[in-house]
DNA sequence: ATAAAATGTTGATCTGCACCAAGATTTTCT
DNA sequence: AGAAAATCTTGGTGCAGATCAACATTTTAT
């Protein structure tokens, strides 16, 4: 994803504002359309649907990586998941009508915009595929490869969600997997 | 999705070339990278992964929208699927050559293509919550009520897939539910 | 520092659904 | 139209993993 020549990183940089979280709070609600674009300066945050009285975590944004519900910020529709801080959280956060202005006058963050929508399309295409075909051992042994260092960052009951098992399996496979 | 001025228009529809695919044949086969963006103008497809000795059937493709390895083809990376033709297939195709170009081209072009890679995000994020958190009959039911054509079009065994759920399930929920 | 709340562990059941297999039906090809 | 291939159906069986519950441990708040 090629850098932002420096006209436009001026120009992108001037429209983040810092915002503050504390633990557990609830950032954005489901319903309602994302006004904002984040980005993590520090803290770890769940984005989560409610399905009935089940919770299902579809992903965790972490220090440094952007955040908030990105479909429906994009295309201002109201979206069907929260958007919580786990821990409390430093962000930056861009108003929709900063990244409109932004996406129109300047190509190339437009086209970085698109190319950075395409990669998360890619990694929730990857994990897709683990949930069709993945038994929850297997589910769980890739969690452990691909980010070990969440075990200590997450409540392990959000990492069970995340996988679509449930937490006393987690916990289990915790004991049994790795020995 | 605003519509394209006349211009931009023209330039992209003289991108498009006619392909003829067999029933069965693969389109794009995994670890490579896809060469083009497709438009179907009859017939279904179908996007699967191999895992295993299982297939993981992602999403299905028909007459009257875009189809191909999305991420693959706009990151230029090597895809992890495979792109099957499941009936005889009357497609339109554009060389990514052609399409890098044109987004570069026309920022409405581009724009264009990011709120459609966006709006495919949507979809997915919507049925990663569903496998997430459905039983196989729930998810059985909401495939009938959302698509209920799919049952004509497509056979059931890759209908199961998509749900990941076993075909000898599906076969007995199609008896059970319906009554 | 202490109480209270949240999270994690572990064992005992129970069940939804995968798996297997054989026969029936439908679709495809020549 | 007929043979061959693909798909669907249906019953039986087994197990991975959900659920329940009680206790242990860790974390948070005052």
């Amino acid at each position: 994803m090629m850098p932002l020549p420096d006209h436009e990183w001026e120009a992108l940089a001037a429209c983040w504002h810092p915002v503050q979280f504390k633990r557990k709070e609830v950032i954005t609600v489901a319903g309602e359309v994302e006004k904002y674009l984040y980005f993590v300066n520090a803290g770890v945050q769940r984005l989560f649907c409610l399905e009935g009285d089940k919770e299902a975590t579809l992903l965790f944004t972490y220090t440094g990586s952007f955040s908030g519900i990105m479909d429906s910020f994009q295309l201002q529709q109201p979206s069907s998941a929260y958007l919580e801080a786990l821990t409390a959280s430093d962000m930056l956060r861009m108003s929709y009508t900063d990244f409109d202005r932004l996406t129109l006058q300047y190509p190339t963050i437009e086209r970085w915009v698109r190319l950075g929508t395409v990669a998360a399309l890619s990694g929730l295409l990857e994990r897709h595929k683990e949930l069709l075909s993945f038994t929850a051992e297997q589910k769980f042994r890739k969690l452990l490869t691909r980010s070990p260092h969440v075990l200590q960052l997450i409540p392990h009951k959000y990492l069970a969600s995340y996988l679509g098992i449930d937490p006393a399996t987690f916990s289990k496979l915790l004991s049994t997997v790795k020995l």
